[in-house]
DNA sequence: TTTTATTTTCAGAAAAACTTGAAATAAGTC
DNA sequence: GACTTATTTCAAGTTTTTCTGAAAATAAAA
């Protein structure tokens, strides 16, 4: 068994080299399983993780070499990230290739979300809701029907509450 | 093109049970995409729909016949639900099967996904910030050490901002 | 105990999601 | 305009998730 990963056998520069290295994966790793949570592709979480630890801006190509992942990827990766405002594009002179940064500011990204991935599927739930309403009425048995409109009524209560809290949520995280 | 589906040509008790059945489709419909909201299957959201909107109990041979499920599905998607507190089992004198209820207090089904599912993530990401501080310690150079530690510390306090509204939540959506 | 009814498990099938890479498009230079 | 470089698109391939159905396990009744 290979003991070259134990630390009292590296040079100190080898050392700090390996614990770069191993930040950089820990904090890709977690922007992967954050993503996830919001129901995002792994290539997604591995893009803004990277751009999150780097001080500099970088390039789609750069992102491609060091994730070894492919263009089609990162391309589609870097315009759900955008769509989302969780990166910024910086321009940099002399240079025609787009160089992004990470919007750090986390308030934001949530707000994004919830503005363009969860209110949409609260508008829809309400037209939902209007059509079973609108079923309800052909129905004459006065016990079903109660206890359907019954239901709805729940159901439409639940909807309203997500739609004031959901807002709320970006304002409360105050970071 | 047939007109056999434009009201006018059914009779009054035909109209009644098709607007029971699409009020029942409209249901479950609902409840297909809020699961899926929360990262759970199709077939999870049909059951608690069918549930959501049955007066009665229901045995898992009736979910599978009237959701044309198989039996695997089902017995796993019940699982899920009892897992998630988000259905109950209810006894019936002299019947072997069991019997089924959706449980219809939303906070109760919020609040154990949050504390099943989303607490545990939370947890981790708390361990993986501090393994980001051990590889911290290692670096030389000042500005990056400096600008690392920013970033962590923004993740950490994420993570804390979310392990304390979270909880919360559950309890704001007094519904 | 044997039989019968019910539920769970799990290997394989089917479907859905994600990634790849090459071709098409767009943008910048000469 | 022609050439070069950067980005997007999309059909095909890969991986992951979900579903199926029959067999195994469990539980109740006879």
């Amino acid at each position: 068994m290979s003991e070259k990963h134990e630390a009292a056998e590296m040079s100190p520069a080898a050392q700090e080299m390996r614990a770069r290295h191993e930040l950089e994966l820990e904090g890709i790793n977690y922007f992967v399983r954050f993503m996830n949570l919001l129901g995002l592709p792994r290539s997604v979480g591995e893009i803004y993780g990277l751009l999150y630890f780097s001080k500099d801006p970088l390039s789609m190509d750069e992102i491609v070499k060091r994730l070894g992942m492919s263009l089609g990827s990162a391309s589609q990766g870097l315009r759900t990230l955008r769509s989302f405002k969780a990166i910024r594009t910086t321009y940099i002179m002399g240079d025609r290739k787009d160089y992004y940064v990470a919007e750090t500011e986390f308030r934001h990204l949530i707000a994004t979300f919830i503005r363009e991935e969860i209110m949409p599927h609260l508008d829809s739930a309400g037209q939902r809701i209007e059509s079973m309403e609108q079923h309800l009425q052909m129905l004459e048995d006065k016990n079903e029907k109660g206890f359907l409109q019954a239901r709805i009524n729940k159901l439409s209560r639940l909807k309203k509450g997500a739609a004031s809290v959901l807002p709320t949520l970006s304002g409360l995280l105050k970071l």
